[in-house]
Formats: structure tokens, C-alpha cells, sequence
DNA sequence: GTAACTGCAAAATATTTGCATCCTT
DNA sequence: AAGGATGCAAATATTTTGCAGTTAC
């Protein structure tokens, strides 16, 4: 990456945090940067790998409740019950999710990926449930697996 | 209950374990009771509460994936990272699962409810993406809470 | 300087495994 | 009788909590 991206990329993370009234710590740059350099979601494993022994257990589990508190990423729920996490698309932050989106889940390579121009369909329920929010996950085979 | 419906009761149990080569035994009876009468689904915890201390954890957590392996039971993904387990359909027992119903969570009484009625959508995925299989889990108010 | 964040230790939970014993067929 | 299922003990793994030291602003 070239001196000057990843000086975009500083700033933009930076700019994330601030809005969100947070402060600027390492770990929040790091696993911000973890998030923002690739495509699909991570799973709080994945996070502990890739950051290699860069920080504790435990600050990965703060930093990713308070990311989702703070509306910066949001968590996909999968069968095998591990919890992944993705960046919210910006509108979204400030605790307001519009993730109208849908989720995609490679059976293959086992990528999690948000389809943001999916948008999730209009259920009819029946008489007397209310809906408040949709989640859709699809499971297939993903672009980079076929 | 009636004698004679818990006689039923007690006949479908054993119908359907052994339709899935399984011996009848007393856990496996039990649990199976438990999603026989109630509607919604079960998490692990609720069938161990539930179960009083009838039976060792660890014959839950076996009982439970052996039920799932036969296509007894299938699994529901919530946002919480708790996995909740319902009974499936006639239809889809033999491991083939025809599940295509849509789940509900009631946000105020968390009971989790499978609405058989409502298949899930037709989801139009970008150019690569091939879908294998669709989760829909709707959360909102249920019929009881409003 | 102060409030917030982090790392370490340890507690609390949850899940898995091995093995001897018991139950179903 | 034989194979599978269960219960117990214990090994692992995961998540949470408290607190003292450190860092961001």
C-alpha cells in the first residue's frame, strides 16, 4: 500500500472512531484496520489470529461489544453458532442500523459476505406478529468458489 | 392430559426415533417430549431447566446433535449467539431437510417460533453467487405480547 | 489531570472427550 | 449377548469480571 493510502486509511479510521465518541486507541486502529482491508466478516477468532499477539483476549471482546454498541460493525448469525462480525455501511452508525442488506455464507472457503445491494424482501406474516427486523443468510457457493 | 393421549403421545415418540434407526431410551424419549408439547423452540439451557435434574449435560449435548444428525430437530441461528433447536416437519426427517419455513423471535418474550406457513423468499443474488440454502429469522412482537 | 482503555489474573460458563457401566434390542 | 447410550470425571474452550497500571485528550 502506498504511503499515501495508508495515510487515508489512519484517517478515515480515525474519523470513525471520533464520530462515534471514542477515543483513538491501538487496539480500536488495529481491529478497525482488520475490518476495513477486507471484504468479508470476521469472527472474533479471526480477529485473535490475525492480529497475531498483538493484544489480549479480552480487548478483542471489549472492543467488538463496544463497536457494535457504537454502531460501527454489526454481528451475522450463522448455524454453527459462531458469531461474525462486519462493517456497518455508513449510514448506519450512531446506533441506528438501515442494514437491510442480506448475508452470504460460502460453504466452500467459509467466507461471510454482506450483499449491501440485496436488499431483504418484504415477509408476510401471519395475523398478529409484528416484524421489527429481518435477517436473511444465504448459504451457498461464493464468486471465488464455482 | 388424557391417558389416552399421552398413550399417542408417548406411541409418536417412539415412532419417530425408530424411524431414524435410534433405540428408544428414556433422554431420548424425554427431550423429544419437551418439543412434542410446546410450539416454539428450545435452547439448550431451557431443556436442561426444563428436564429438571433428570439427566447428565452431556446426554443433552449428545442427545441434541444425534437429533439434528437424524433430521429430528434442526437448528435456528439468533443473533445472540444462543442456538435454539425445533422439531421439524414430518417431511424432512432422513436428513433431508425441507425446512423451508421462516423463523420468528419475539423480542419481548424470546420465545422463538417456526412459521411453517410463511416459505422463505426467492432471493435474487449478484452474478457468481449460487444459493444452496435460505435462513429467514424475523424478529419483532409475537402474537401473545401485543 | 482525569476519564477511559488495556492487560493480567482469575472466576464463571460452556463444550468436548474418555471410559466404565448400564440399557435396548 | 452385543452394540450403543449414559453418567461421571476431567480436559478444553469460551466469556466475563475486578483491579491496577497506562494512555488519550
Amino acid at each position: 500500500m502506498s504511503k499515501q493510502a495508508t495515510q487515508d486509511m489512519e484517517t478515515r479510521i480515525a474519523s470513525l472512531l471520533k464520530r462515534s465518541d471514542l477515543s483513538v486507541t491501538e487496539s480500536r486502529r488495529k481491529i478497525l484496520h482488520l475490518f476495513l482491508e477486507q471484504t468479508g466478516a470476521l469472527a472474533h477468532g479471526d480477529i485473535e489470529r490475525k492480529a497475531g499477539e498483538k493484544f489480549d483476549r479480552v480487548t478483542v471482546y471489549r472492543t467488538l461489544q463496544t463497536f457494535v454498541e457504537k454502531g460501527i460493525i454489526h454481528t451475522i448469525p450463522t448455524a454453527d453458532n459462531s458469531i461474525r462480525y462486519a462493517l456497518c455501511k455508513d449510514e448506519c452508525s450512531g446506533g441506528h442500523h438501515h442494514d437491510h442488506h442480506i448475508h452470504f455464507v460460502c460453504s466452500q472457503c467459509d467466507n461471510t459476505y454482506c450483499l449491501d445491494d440485496v436488499v431483504t424482501p418484504d415477509i408476510k406474516l401471519p395475523k398478529g406478529y409484528q416484524a421489527e427486523h429481518v435477517e436473511v443468510v444465504v448459504e451457498g457457493v461464493c464468486k471465488n468458489c464455482r
